[in-house]
DNA sequence: TTCACATAGGCGAACGTTCGCCTAATTGAC
DNA sequence: GTCAATTAGGCGAACGTTCGCCTATGTGAA
């Protein structure tokens, strides 16, 4: 299987090999006739274009690079496979492929990381998500003018390429809806602090309740990772508590918390959607069909992923930009939890 | 910010660019006096090498090719991020990176993706995970005698490189602890036919249930797609069943659709794990949270991806390979949903 | 006839490496 | 003092493209 290349194309149509590259790029005029000939010397020798050749001289990948957290396997984002297949397709569609490698928790070595693959020339620019408020990678993206775009902000004092769903706007929505059914002693259930969806969320949350008169001190906001068993535990502490002050409404920064919740409700015999309320965060696919189907809010990571993609673009092509940071809308989908 | 190539170096150490190359790479003998020199150079200056140039001059690319479905995203499989995560791991550990493209569900389409990619001489080899019995990029692969490895077997006739989790096992696992709870009348809820994985794990059953003495017409078969509202209503068909028919276990080749059957029976008043008992497959994280913890088979996702990738590259290197396909061994992890 | 201009395609150079062979200087043994 | 072997590093060529400039031929108007 010899690798067939320009110069094989070019005897068999009896051109230079300069010229086939030409036609192939649609950069020359050519007879109709001699363009048909390399045509059909292209598609009988079955001729592919050498991607590292091309890449050295045009100084170009088509490559966008994309990090994995290497411990997220256990707090899995069940967003982030959609957003990761809806970026992919984005980029495709640019001609480009993502290029996915693995990063940990020690800032010095993702920056590293980050930077060998710029510094190579194996990648045009990076995606980034998962982000936190002062994220170490973001500083070093920006203090090396390396293309990037992030699923989400940071701090603001930084100036660079975000797309976000407003998080207070969502969790605003969930808390007027709970205030609607009447709702006044809440729990919220929001992840560590440092997380920027985390504070934003609990922003639009406790600005809302506050708003309607109620005071801060009245809800019980507790902190733990993005998984089931903080969303069982919480539950335990919840009920530990005077049942005049227990909350009867559980709200979570992401469904798979609230399913935690849900289920450590169920096992200590209380009705959700009855008893108590619960909500989540992400509508993932599962969330229709859990009992009860659990109230969630819808994000437009489809969206997200075309928006992120067309500003890396305009920064790898040096066009101008007019608006660095999108902010999409969420949507609240009520559903039996918080019936 | 000039791109700083081995010339630069070598014009601040004093020495031919070529020479340089050597230092980098070991296969030189120098002095130590101009290695030390090189070294500085090369820190001061920050050099890395440009690995398009790299990549031609050696005719590789450090790529591994692994295709997302496009339309998995609905029904995504809870352990391909984990074991997507653990290639990437593998892969690195190897200097090379992986490269992920989108494939659908058209089969000309999708090996035309895989043959671009190799053709252009972009990536090494694939990595394919989610086959199917025929899949036709197998056939493809094998045809064109482009390095791959499989997360899963196929057509039996065809000889490549896969590691697998033995799903007839860890069925008989399932089936074999539901008989020693005294269950008679079981249900399984498999996948549509022409699932590879579905096959063994439906075989693994019903061998181990006939052999016990019962008749495979008493076991309800159903299937469905892999997700939670499956689940669902696969439940509304169980109960819609005359009472004296009507399994007290249901064993599910998933834990997504296990989710949704505990859901169902939930809310059809049913208490799981008493009542009628429920397993699933995969032990996703979320398993052991679950209300009841659900019974699942744990697959050892990370070393499936660790041995892949030594196939991979035994293939990649020409190296002689001993063993073709390697099954490992899940394990059942009996929670009380099937108490 | 002359000049300008379009048409069709050739050709050298460059992108930044790696590879293999070559050479000059040094060393050691006889 | 001679020769062979070792050491330290130079150098041309090649990987397969793309880019820009060049040339030869034909064509129509003044």
């Amino acid at each position: 299987m010899a690798r067939v290349t320009l110069k094989d194309v070019a005897h068999k149509a009896g051109v230079s090999y300069q010229t086939v590259s030409k036609v192939l790029r649609n950069k020359s005029n050519v007879s109709s006739d001699t363009e048909a000939r390399i045509h059909t010397a292209v598609a009988e020798l079955g001729y592919k274009p050498n991607i590292s050749a091309r890449n050295l001289r045009t100084q170009s990948s088509n490559l966008i690079g994309y990090a994995w957290r290497r411990a997220s396997s256990e707090n899995s984002h069940p967003i982030l496979d959609i957003f990761l297949a809806s970026t992919a397709l984005a980029v495709e569609s640019k001609g480009f492929h993502l290029l996915t490698f693995l990063i940990g928790d020690d800032a010095h070595l993702d920056t590293a990381a980050y930077n060998n693959l710029y510094a190579k020339r194996q990648v045009e620019g990076f995606v980034l998500a998962d982000t936190n408020y002062n994220d170490p990678r973001i500083a070093f993206l920006i203090e090396q003018d390396i293309p990037f775009v992030s699923f989400g902000q940071a701090n603001s004092a930084w100036e660079f390429c975000w797309v976000d769903v407003n998080n207070e706007d969502g969790m605003r929505q969930v808390a007027q809806h709970l205030l609607d059914q009447n709702h006044e002693r809440l729990a919220l259930l929001s992840w560590p602090a440092g997380s920027q969806a985390g504070y934003f969320r609990e922003q639009g949350f406790m600005q809302t309740v506050t708003a309607a008169g109620i005071p801060a001190e009245q809800v019980t906001l507790l902190r733990g990772d993005n998984n089931v068993r903080y969303g069982n535990q919480a539950v335990q502490q919840l009920l530990a508590m005077p049942p005049a002050q227990r909350p009867t409404a559980v709200a979570c920064v992401a469904d798979t918390i609230a399913i935690g919740v849900m289920n450590a409700l169920t096992a200590a015999g209380y009705t959700v959607g009855q008893d108590i309320a619960v909500t989540g965060y992400d509508n993932m696919p599962m969330a229709e069909f859990l009992y009860p189907p659990l109230t969630s809010v819808r994000q437009p990571i489809a969206a997200v992923g075309q928006k992120l993609v067309e500003l890396l673009f305009q920064q790898i092509n040096d066009e101008p930009i007019e608006k660095k940071g999108i902010l999409l809308s969420p949507q609240l989908i009520v559903r039996e939890s918080s019936g």
